[in-house]
DNA sequence: TCTTTACATGAAAACGATTACATTAAAATA
DNA sequence: TATTTTAATGTAATCGTTTTCATGTAAAGA
């Protein structure tokens, strides 16, 4: 269907080599050869084979999204922006994930090993010895994009769960002056969770707040997480004022408790998250929580990303930590 | 890092063509060679590189998804579907969006022309002149997720959109014993919007229910949209019982329209939606509604797309219809 | 006018795999 | 034993592009 450069050199009387030049807009290219070989390529609807370009020049401008799972909204975002950005860039976007059995790492080494993609942005909840080792060969340009910045010799982007959380209990303190607040914790091996509960268990100190330990329950990140842990700490004797669950999927499992013992947010208690996902702004009443700007992290990493891919400075890395914002919903009395 | 071919070659004392056909399992090598070179492979960490492979083979084990936006759970779900299905294959999926400027039709047309994708899944509301010429060349395997089955050139997945509406207005009819059934439209060049729109008339005409021609209002798939709607259909003098929004986003308008006119739903009014998207299940009351199996979809279409990639049968195609569930939750009295 | 320099282009190798065809060795048949 | 068949492997061309190096031509300087 498409014709190769060797037709269109024919037809327009060059060489294969001027043709290539004048496609990529070499300056060697005298003006009017280079319009004459443009001219004949829209005509002729030649588009140079990025397979075979990619091939000779070791150098593929497919990125490499490997994400721990490609569920919910948030990696959806992530994709979008990225996508954004390698499209305005020409540059091509390819997902893949862990599959639950495999590991991340086996993901990233398959992206690498083929050959196919010329970066890699990898989202991790954390870092272990296996993925480090396989950053440290610092073979393909590789943007993490994480909770914690726990590594760097590579590019990374990470949210800024530390002061999200801190300002969002500060809030709760200051503000609206609570004292009993309780939290629920994510998966302690996950960064985003203990980067969180730091900020809590700061937010409180600073503001001269003595901890009620068991008014810090597990989690794991899940709607069904944050109804059993709610459950536990509304039917407490001492019963917490305001719930500040780690995400708002465990926030949304705070609202059907509250359903299912026919409690009312926020008369009865409040509840805060983190994140702002879309449902969020649904829930009765909107839920107050940190928002995190997802689809500009996936820009953010793409724009890294390209850079490193068109000038890798092997020695030079950019740690972008992206801030969050205080959504306040109705979910505080 | 990973060596090539040749370098293998060597250490194994054979030419580059038996270690190809070694690691392509062709019968005609010996097995003590063929064990050799695999084990060689392994301990030297060889993997063929894929976009040399895909150069000379002229075939791709890429899969492009061409979607209108990468945004919302939907596209979330299908990316899902498809990754999920080329992984075990050992296919790679590659995501581009038509970015609002330009046509979807381009991104199919890029996608083709650049020789890097083996096969493509499209989805797309319906299908214009522009696309039907594309797909009428024929060129490489496609494979159309759309709301209708309107062109049969190539495999299809589409939505039962028909039956799922009409049994959800059934179920209100005769289960539900209402009959002031209002319907809120999508856009109507959408293919998935005018399926809903007929099951809804069908099943008010098979039952005998006169339609009240104010009671159709025109929405656009977005919470706002669905939000208008209902404010308008609320304020009338004869007010529906039940509202059918012909998406969630538009259902969870409507409860927003709710709040704000400090109506109770079901109680005094009711609204069902279509979709079954994740957030519908943690509104209050849960919304009544029509599960479309997005997930499932996502890896019809690229089972689909992958048997035609192996073996390409240019004239015939296969049309899958994926059925609708319905799922009652508290929206409706 | 002759030499040097700069510019524009072409010829050909290279990239890493696959594969048609050729070749060799071993087995089967006459 | 001589011949044919079969099995296993090697040789070399090929894919479409880029890029190094060589070459020829025009402009600039002497």
């Amino acid at each position: 269907m498409t014709i190769t450069i060797k037709e269109l050199a024919l037809k327009c009387g060059v060489s294969t080599a001027t043709v290539s030049r004048a496609m990529n807009d070499d300056p060697s290219v005298k003006k009017a050869t280079k319009d004459k070989v443009l001219s004949f390529a829209k005509k002729l609807n030649y588009n140079p084979n990025l397979l075979a370009r990619s091939f000779v020049t070791k150098k593929s401008n497919i990125i490499g999204l490997v994400m721990p799972d490609i569920y919910g909204e948030f990696f959806m975002e992530v994709i979008h922006g990225v996508d954004e950005v390698c499209y305005l860039n020409k540059y091509y976007t390819m997902v893949t994930s862990s599959h639950g059995k495999r590991s991340t790492a086996e993901a990233i080494v398959d992206f690498m090993s083929k050959g196919i993609v010329g970066g890699i942005i990898l989202m991790t909840p954390s870092i272990d010895d296996e993925i480090r080792k396989i950053l440290q060969l610092n073979h393909l340009p590789i943007v993490v994009i994480s909770g914690k910045r726990d590594f760097d010799r590579c590019d990374s982007i990470s949210i800024d769960n530390y002061n999200g959380a801190y300002y969002l209990v500060d809030y709760l303190i200051n503000t609206k002056k609570i004292k009993k607040i309780a939290h629920i914790t994510g998966p302690l091996d996950n960064n985003d969770a203990v980067q969180r509960q730091r900020g809590y268990l700061n937010a409180l100190e600073d503001n001269g707040i003595k901890l009620n330990k068991n008014w810090i329950v597990g989690g794991d990140f899940t709607t069904f997480g944050g109804q059993a842990a709610s459950n536990k700490l509304l039917k407490m004797q001492d019963r917490p004022e305001v719930i500040f669950a780690a995400n708002d999927m465990m926030a949304i499992g705070c609202y059907v408790t509250a359903r299912e013992l026919g409690l009312k947010i926020p008369i009865d208690f409040g509840v805060v998250g983190f994140d702002d996902i879309f449902v969020s702004q649904f829930l009765n009443p909107r839920l107050t929580t940190a928002h995190i700007p997802i689809f500009d992290m996936g820009k953010e990493a793409a724009t890294t990303l390209i850079k490193r891919m068109i000038k890798s400075e092997k020695n030079k890395f950019e740690h972008i930590i992206m801030p969050t914002e205080l959504i306040i919903g109705g979910s505080v009395k």
